[in-house]
DNA sequence: TTTAAAACATGATATTTGTCAGGTTTTGAG
DNA sequence: CTCAAAACCTGACAAATATCATGTTTTAAA
């Protein structure tokens, strides 16, 4: 079993605040596992009660909207928590996580690091920069849902995914999202989601070979994002 | 000038978390403003340095959109603290805010509360607790403009007005929003927004007397927003 | 009080997006 | 390797929504 305070991967989220003591209880404590692409992490309403931190591979976050379909809400990759709300209440869950690549994780127990959150103001701070920051990635989300076109927002998720993700050695990116997913990222019907597809592979602004996706013309698809 | 440490406002938001010689240092240092209607609270892209305390009226807080539209992401009223983010980064304002009723409100500058945010951990945890619950918030909103039809948005938002808004005495919502403003909330156009409130108030979910909207029939207005 | 600007309203029409139906291709378990 | 399930794709059509045009009503400043 690895030891956190030799994994420098915490360097990536807010353990790094954690002092080396901190660090050596933790790693005491914590579990690795391998989730397996398609694994469920967590489901919604479940109660999660610790921290995940991604050291390898990347998941789905999504929460089942009342019409029935999934919205994806975030996609956690190598360098992320995942779970940081479960410290601060002790509510449910509302989102579930799925593996979309193969993972490596590390799962820290609340009770070990919530005293933690008590105790090292820099680690809370850095929890607190996070949520201030995700909050306002959320503002953005939002803004975007409610004006952009959904081709706009392929354009931008396409330019998301290419800035975000590791590629494979041919340039495609590294993430293995299926159509569906596609559309559950940007609020579609898997079948629109198809078509702006076919129809950006056409214009050459990406290229498809299966699932794999290229992205070929940066300048044209933001000009899209952007509704111009 | 009123004082803090009298004012029964603060039970609302994390400023309770204060001690009393904290609330006696910002009660010296903070300035009251009335906002009338129309008036500006702070635009995008300003450095707030401080946080505003409510204590009545209402604003509505919103993004600029890329294809130029305003999009209220939030509704602001008595109670609330609006602004925390300011205290923990040093970015400029992403939104802007502007007063939709008149209000009453006090500004605490950002160097006298930030010190209460490093020293103060029942402080520190209240506005934590508060973020995660907003972002938790962030999602619901997120899934609803990606998946509901502007129909279900509206019926959504006319039920969250009459809950969380005061009634005038005839039984009114008592926040002045303009139809555009409607539509800036739940994301479309105008017109599209102006049609559908007329489709409720012809079905008797709700009553219109100029800007004044009466929520009427909730059962009905519920079953919409969950698309049955 | 007057009056120009803003807000409200509605019809006609275009565009976007969803849905359904029918196929083909890919995938992964046995 | 085989083959059923899942994923992918496309067309036709329906529904939702935006846009444009135009007129009315309300608002608030002079």
């Amino acid at each position: 079993m690895s030891k956190c305070e030799q994994c420098i991967i915490r360097q990536f989220n807010s353990l790094k605040a954690l002092t080396k003591d901190e660090l050596v209880r933790i790693s005491a404590c914590k579990t690795s596992k391998t989730i397996k692409k398609g694994e469920v992490l967590f489901e919604e309403g479940e109660h999660i009660n610790g921290v995940f931190c991604i050291k390898d591979g990347v998941c789905k976050v999504s929460k089942m909207s009342e019409n029935g379909r999934d919205q994806i809400i975030h996609l956690i990759k190598k360098g992320d928590l995942l779970g940081e709300r479960s410290l601060i209440n002790d509510e449910a869950s509302n989102l579930k996580a799925v593996a979309v690549n193969d993972m490596e994780v590390c799962f820290i127990p609340k009770e070990e690091i919530v005293r933690d959150l008590e105790k090292n103001p820099n680690f809370t701070m850095d929890i607190l920069k996070n949520m201030a920051s995700s909050l306002k990635e959320a503002d953005n989300v939002i803004v975007d849902m409610a004006q952009k076109t959904v081709k706009q927002r392929l354009a931008a998720t396409l330019l998301y995914l290419n800035d975000k993700f590791p590629k494979r050695e041919n340039g495609s990116i590294d993430v293995h999202l299926t159509r569906e997913d596609v559309a559950n990222i940007i609020g579609t019907a898997t079948e629109s989601a198809i078509r702006l597809l076919a129809e950006f592979k056409k214009k050459e602004f990406i290229k498809l070979k299966g699932k794999e996706i290229f992205v070929i013309d940066t300048t044209n698809l933001k000009q899209i994002a952007q509704g111009l």
